[in-house]
DNA sequence: CGACCATTTGATATGGATCAAGCGATGTGG
DNA sequence: CCACATCGCTTGATCCATATCAAATGGTCG
C-alpha cells in the first residue's frame, strides 16, 4: 500500500491548487434553528472557486464553516504523498469542527462553492449562555463522530461494497431520483474510498455490467438497482 | 475481503458472551472537573467480568460509561460475521457517545472492568444548566472525533504502519516505560487494525526480527526502537 | 498428563495496486 | 471550423501485500 512510487499519482493529483477567494458578500438564506439563526447574524458568506484551499491543514482552527451552496471536501496529505479526503461537505453541512484549536484536515472547494464563515469564539461565547446552542454545537459534533464511524466500517471492505455505499450515501444526502450528479472527480472518490482511481473506475463499469447502475457521462450515475447496491453496503 | 468462509473465524472468534455483570457498587475515586463530579454524584459503579456484555448495538443509548478500571472494547459486527472493534477505552476514557438515541455499537469488558455509569438525561439536563459542563460534553465528542478521524487514516495504510500505529497508541495512552501489557487478544487487535490475526503476528515477529520491538511473551511487547516505529506510522 | 485455546508459522490464492496505453470530451490557436 | 494538445477517465497486463487455508507450537487449566 505504500510505497516510493506513491508520488507519481501525487504531481498529478494536484495541479492548481492555492486558488484564492473571492470577496465576502452577504447571506440570509437557510434554515431556521437557533444556531443557523444566530451563525448567519454572527458570519459572513465567502465564496471560493473550484479548488480554491478554505483553510489549511495545521491553520488555527478560528472559525465554523457552514455550506450555502456548492461542495467542499476536507482532506490530509500523508507524508507519502497520498490523500486521504475526510469527508464531502454538501449544502447545509458544517466543516471545521475541530477537538484542538488547530485543524487537522485542510478544505478546498470541490465545485464553485459559497461558504458561511463564522467565529468559533463567538459562538462558543453564545453556547454558554443558549443552552440551546450548546447542544446544537454537541449534536454537530457527534453527527460527524458517527460518519467518521461509518468511513471506519466502510474502509474494511472490498472495493465493490465501498463503492456502492458511496453511491447511496450520495443519493441519501442529494436525492434527486435515482440520478446521481457527481460533483467530484474521480481522484476524489478514490482518495475518499481508500482506492486507487483505476480500481473505481473498473467497479463502476462493472457494476454497470452487472446492470445495478448506468453511467451515461462519467460525472453522472444512475441507479438502476437499488436492492443490489444495498446487498453490497453490508 | 468478503467471502462466505468469514464466518469461519466468525465462530472461533466470540465464544463465551453474554456473561451478566455483578452486583452495583459505590465509587469516590478519580479526577476533579466539574462533570466528573458530577459524574460521580449522579452515577453508579458496575463491574462487569471479561467478556461482559456492557450494552449492546441498538440498545436505546440512555446511559453514559466511564471506565473506572480494565479496558473496555466497543465493536460492530458485520452481516457477513466480521468483527470490527471501534475502539478500546482505558481508566479514564468515556464511551456510549452517540448522536441518536440508540447504540451504533456494543461494547463488551476485555478484561475484568469497573465501569461508571450516568444516566444520559441527568447530564444533558445539568449542560442545560452549566455551560461548563456542556463545554466539556462537547470536548468529550470532539475528542473521540479526532479519534475516528485518526482510524480512518489508520486503515489506509500498510499492515506494518498499522501495527507500528497501535503499539504506539498504546504506549501514549499507558505509559509504562517501553513496555506495553496488551489486555487484548491478537484476535481484537486484528479487528481494530482491520488486519488478520496471521497478519498481526507476523508483522510483530517482522518487527521483531528487525529490533524494533521484543514479545517476551504474546500480551508483552518491548518497544525497543521507538523511532523506527515512528518512521512506519507516516 | 492430556485437552483446549491462543498464537505462530508455512504454503498458496487473490483483490486491488501499479504500470502503461488508449479513448473521449473539452478547449485553444491557427 | 478544424487540427491538436490536454485532461479526466477507462481498459489492459502484471505484480504484490495481505487473506485464506492448513498445520505446528506453546501456554493454561482440569
Amino acid at each position: 500500500m505504500l510505497t516510493q512510487t506513491a508520488v507519481r499519482s501525487e504531481i498529478s493529483r494536484h495541479p492548481a491548487r492555492n486558488i484564492r477567494p473571492m470577496s465576502p458578500q452577504a447571506c440570509f438564506t437557510g434554515e431556521v434553528n437557533p444556531l443557523e439563526q444566530r451563525m448567519r447574524l454572527m458570519g459572513a458568506v465567502m465564496p471560493y472557486p473550484r479548488n480554491a484551499e478554505i483553510f489549511g491543514e495545521s491553520d488555527s482552527a478560528e472559525y465554523l464553516y457552514k455550506v450555502v451552496s456548492g461542495v467542499v471536501r476536507t482532506y490530509k496529505i500523508l507524508n507519502d504523498g497520498r490523500r486521504q479526503i475526510g469527508g464531502f461537505y454538501l449544502p447545509g453541512d458544517v466543516f471545521g469542527l475541530e477537538s484542538g484549536d488547530e485543524h487537522t484536515l485542510a478544505a478546498e472547494a470541490v465545485t464553485d462553492t459559497k461558504v458561511l464563515i463564522v467565529k468559533r469564539s463567538a459562538l462558543t461565547a453564545l453556547a454558554a449562555r443558549d443552552a440551546t446552542v450548546a447542544r446544537e454545537l454537541y449534536a454537530l459534533a457527534a453527527r460527524e463522530l458517527r460518519r467518521a464511524q461509518e468511513r471506519i466500517l466502510l474502509l474494511i471492505k472490498s472495493a465493490q461494497e465501498r463503492v456502492a455505499s458511496f453511491l447511496l450515501e450520495m443519493t441519501e444526502r442529494a436525492p434527486a431520483g435515482n440520478t446521481i450528479d457527481l460533483p467530484m472527480s474521480r481522484q476524489d472518490i478514490a482518495d475518499y474510498l481508500g482506492l486507487t482511481i483505476e480500481t473505481v473506475s473498473r467497479t463502476l463499469t462493472s457494476l454497470e455490467t452487472t446492470a445495478a447502475i448506468e453511467v451515461p457521462t462519467s460525472r453522472r450515475i444512475v441507479l438502476r438497482n437499488r436492492s443490489a447496491l444495498t446487498r453490497l453496503n453490508g
